[in-house]
DNA sequence: GGTTTTGTGATACGAACGTACCATGACGTT
DNA sequence: AACGTCATGGTACGTTCGTATCACAAAACC
């Protein structure tokens, strides 16, 4: 049956299944046997495909990575459409949050991932864990846009704004996560700290 | 050789060498054969005290929080001496960051744990996952008496601050773990959001 | 058309892991 | 002094995991 194949695709195929049995059962308890069943191939492709467990891990990543900026930049591009640079930094903000079974898997995993990468140096090594953040960077150009309409209050530093807020946001998600927080009051948080950095009217009373 | 032994505090001998060994190689690699020579004991007696890995694992769990939330009061005592409510509420927020080795360990345990508490129910129901957190009660209320003796700008939320600074130190914390960000980094940001919510004269410039 | 490469299956191997079992010396109790 | 329980050691069992090996058919190439 043979016939040639395509490897990058085939080799996708397996990644997405990787990355849907992490999702289900946790990255720590995934073997190359429930990877193949997953991806409906024999234990002997997935490991022709990529020749070492590590090497599936690395691609993982790279996948979930490479997934989740494309989630990102969408639905920062669908909120740039009409209002202020504050939709655009809330979207950039939000689409990380852990709302829906997508981004809550995606939380999942990448954490996961943080976790190995701190014991194994070929994973931390990888430009999504290793990176000044391409995410940081975007912010910051946000913010300072933002600053140069004079939305902003005075004050603010754009980069350590940013870099605050996505951490804030990375932590926001991990409570989500784990159950700590709704998303709701993940998202309640959030706005409050964007509306305490926004020039608005509407200040919270005491 | 048997003597009387109190089993109590063998268990956190015990308990304590699992959180080394997890430390140095990590939550997902630790088995019990390694825990029981890093204790300098045999595998039986890891066996005896804790009928099962779970069981450890749990326990280890329990120990990492009372430890850490002993050295975070410990912190805050420290910082309560002379100063105002800034330098307690500083402490608290900076005793999360890794910024040496034990704070490192415990962030990197504390992920770990929370992320195998996503697929693990008896993990999610521990205290320590699944409370409302005592941390953000506590910052909660140092910032309300921040609040009534006029020391916070108008606006802040005291709730949602704490929420909010909590999971941005989390955040941060994680970024300093995976060797994303200088500890010097992360207490940076964390100081510009304090100056943001205090009312002082250094206003940054932009 | 024969040969080499490529894709795929089945299965075997060695290691590691959690757990269970058996044995035995020391102590407390009566 | 005898007995039972406590603490401990050693070791075996069954499973699972990642990886390696053997086999073979279909295609590609010359």
């Amino acid at each position: 049956m043979p016939k040639r194949v395509d490897h990058a695709e085939r080799r996708t195929e397996i990644a997405e299944a990787l990355v849907r049995v992490a999702g289900r059962r946790g990255l720590h308890a995934v073997g190359m046997r429930e990877v193949a069943a997953e991806a409906g191939v024999s234990l002997r492709l997935v490991q022709y495909y990529f020749q070492t467990k590590e090497k599936l891990l690395l691609f993982g990543l790279e996948l979930l990575a490479e997934r989740f900026g494309e989630r990102v930049s969408a639905r920062v591009r669908a909120a740039g459409d009409a209002p202020g640079p504050r939709a655009m930094i809330e979207a950039l903000l939000m689409a990380a949050l852990p709302t829906d079974d997508e981004s809550r898997t995606f939380h999942h995993l990448y954490t996961s991932y943080a976790v190995l990468a701190v014991n194994d140096p070929a994973l931390a090594a990888q430009p999504f864990i290793k990176n000044p953040d391409a995410a940081e960077d975007a912010l910051t150009e946000l913010l300072r846009q933002a600053q140069e309409a004079a939305l902003l209050e005075p004050g603010v530093d754009a980069r350590l704004e940013a870099a605050g807020l996505l951490a804030m946001s990375a932590g926001l998600g991990t409570g989500v996560l784990v159950g700590q927080r709704s998303p709701e009051s993940a998202t309640t948080v959030l706005s409050h700290h964007l509306n305490r950095i926004f020039r608005t009217g509407d200040a919270v009373r005491t």
